[in-house]
RNA sequence: CGGGGUGUGGCGCAGUUGGCUAGCGCACCUGGUUUGGGACCAGGUGGUCCUCCGUUCGAGUCGGAGUACCCCGACCA
């Protein structure tokens, strides 16, 4: 009773901040706007952790760690990128705490301040290129190719689970190269390795394409990124790669010698991923009855209930279980034995449904008399029986058949909830209905602007893939003329 | 910062026009019966009713101020 969720068709956003904290992953904290991440919520982004810095390395990347403090005088060197985060920043004004001689406890020593103040990283890019900047000199040293596991905070006014808190973790990579050919180069591998992750990993279908300059990054000649689609039909912004151009090594001085003797300004990209994909997993797959996780991030893939009346009984169906992980160890899988005696077997079941178990193997004293096991899938929530014999085989087959069909059924969604639309009127009535819509778009920012304001529909992306959205057309709004087509939905 | 709402055991809530010992469900503890889809019975632990001020014989309830959190906007990954 305690851990039943909202409908998922009733309030959306109700069922998602229910399943959030029902199923353990997350909770709000005492600090306003910031999260806690609870074991099994940190298991899951772990295992993407895990992935991702594999597919990093994987790509010639290495990891390294920068201050969490910046200099306030570092974070204006670059006009726009100042611009785009002067709004959210944390300040550290003071280094000292005293206590008040009035009486009212522990003050602020007005004596501490410091000399200049330091910004909690927001994003990274300053702090690093001012360390670039000694690492450079020669065309030997390029290209740098770091990633750094992080947390950083931006003050948002409102925050959700997941979705945008005020402190955050993430990885940024950030690259360096002798050409901007290399740089850009580096932006649209790492935005498909991004992709790659979410579709094989995640199973989710995701959208490839290129930001409009309205929601570029700040300090950014190109923004790449990746769209995903959640269950309400709107679109969820789920990893982006920058190319940076000469920006930062400008703001910072830093040049590198070519092999012929010239002095350039070096070219970058950066690009990250933050634990906002929890969110993304969470919304993408989950049903009434909670989450749904696919097998390549479940911290758990297989648990195991027993059933039983007697102690005894319990017993030989335990030994059973622990012979049946074994061979499932042995090949890769995760496995639990939930042999907690105080609950019953109908409470685990429901238990591990909304934490997204995907498999669940249920073994009581008619198994053992037939030699048979019962296998529960979470995607479907179907059951089969089969031998005892060929059940780790069979789970293994199982955790891939889930992978794939969870995948396909969020691509099948997402292909259903997608229109190309030609009319403004049609425009507006689509996009309530949510979902994303490929239109033609003159290209100016006032148009995208308008639109927003009349409908809260954005610009998403100018999708990769040309060959659907390559063609002549008009305008949506304004009726000029357009030779391709770009996303529009509403977004978190 | 604008609009709306809520603060009552760990969680979710009820509490009438002010009235008696502040109640219910979940969770928790003890004992027993149960166990193939969220068990049941009996007993039990746990509360400065957000804070301050006021009205009153009497305030969880009425008035004022403060404060915290949530929802809807503006801002954003």
């Amino acid at each position: 009773m305690a851990k039943e969720i909202t409908p998922r068709s009733e309030n959306y956003s109700q069922w998602y901040n229910d399943l959030v904290v029902k199923a353990g992953l997350a909770e709000n904290s005492a600090v306003r706007g910031c999260m806690v991440i609870k074991p099994y919520g940190y298991a899951i982004w772990e295992k993407m952790q895990h992935q991702l810095d594999k597919m990093f390395k994987e790509t010639g990347h290495q990891n390294a760690y920068f201050p969490l403090f910046i200099p306030k005088s570092f974070l204006s060197r670059e006009a726009e990128h100042v611009e785009g985060f002067a709004k959210e920043c944390a300040v550290v004004t003071h280094h000292r705490l005293m206590t008040d001689p009035n009486g009212n406890g522990v003050v602020v020593d007005p004596d501490a301040k410091l000399e200049e103040e330091l910004i909690v990283r927001p994003t990274s890019e300053t702090i690093i290129w001012n360390t670039y900047k000694n690492w450079i000199s020669s065309y030997r040293d390029l290209p740098i190719l770091v990633n750094q596991w992080a947390n950083v905070v931006r003050w948002e006014m409102r925050t959700r689970l997941f979705l945008r808190t005020a402190e955050f973790l993430w990885q940024e990579g950030h690259t360096a190269h002798a050409t901007k050919e290399e740089a850009l180069e580096e932006a649209t591998k790492m935005v498909n390795v991004y992709a790659d992750f979410a579709r094989n990993y995640m199973a989710i279908p995701v959208i490839v394409g290129e930001k409009t300059e309205s929601e570029r990054f700040a300090g950014a000649i190109t923004t790449l990124c990746i769209e995903a689609m959640m269950q309400d039909g709107k679109a969820l912004q789920a990893g982006t790669s920058h190319f940076l151009g000469q920006n930062f090594a400008k703001a910072f001085d830093v040049k590198y010698q070519t092999n012929e003797g010239g002095l350039e300004y070096v070219w970058a990209s950066s690009w990250g991923v933050s634990t906002r994909l929890m969110g993304a997993l969470i919304m993408a797959h989950g049903d009434d009855n909670g989450l749904v996780l696919p097998p390549n991030l479940a911290p758990i893939q297989v648990v195991m209930v027993p059933i039983f009346n007697k102690p005894e009984q319990l017993e030989a169906v335990l030994a059973k279980m622990k012979e049946i992980k074994e061979e499932l160890v042995k090949k890769g899988v995760s496995v639990k034995i939930d042999d907690r005696d105080n609950l019953r077997s109908g409470f685990k079941f429901a238990e591990w449904e909304l934490k997204g178990v995907p498999v669940r193997v249920a073994i009581g004293p008619r198994d053992l008399e037939n030699n048979t096991v019962e296998l529960a899938r979470r995607d479907t929530l179907t059951k089969e029986s089969t031998s005892a014999d060929s059940a780790p085989e069979r789970i293994v087959s199982l955790l891939d058949e889930i992978e794939k069909n969870i995948y396909q059924k969020a691509l099948s969604f997402r292909d259903s909830h997608i229109w190309k639309v030609d009319s403004w009127e049609e425009f507006k009535t689509k996009i309530e209905e949510g979902g994303f819509l490929l239109c033609h778009w003159d290209g100016t920012s006032e148009t995208e602007e308008k639109i927003k304001e009349e409908t809260k529909a954005t610009i998403r992306c100018i999708p990769f893939d040309s060959c659907v959205c390559q063609e002549e057309g008009k305008c949506i709004y304004s009726g000029k003329p357009s030779h391709r087509r770009v996303l529009f939905a509403k977004a978190y």
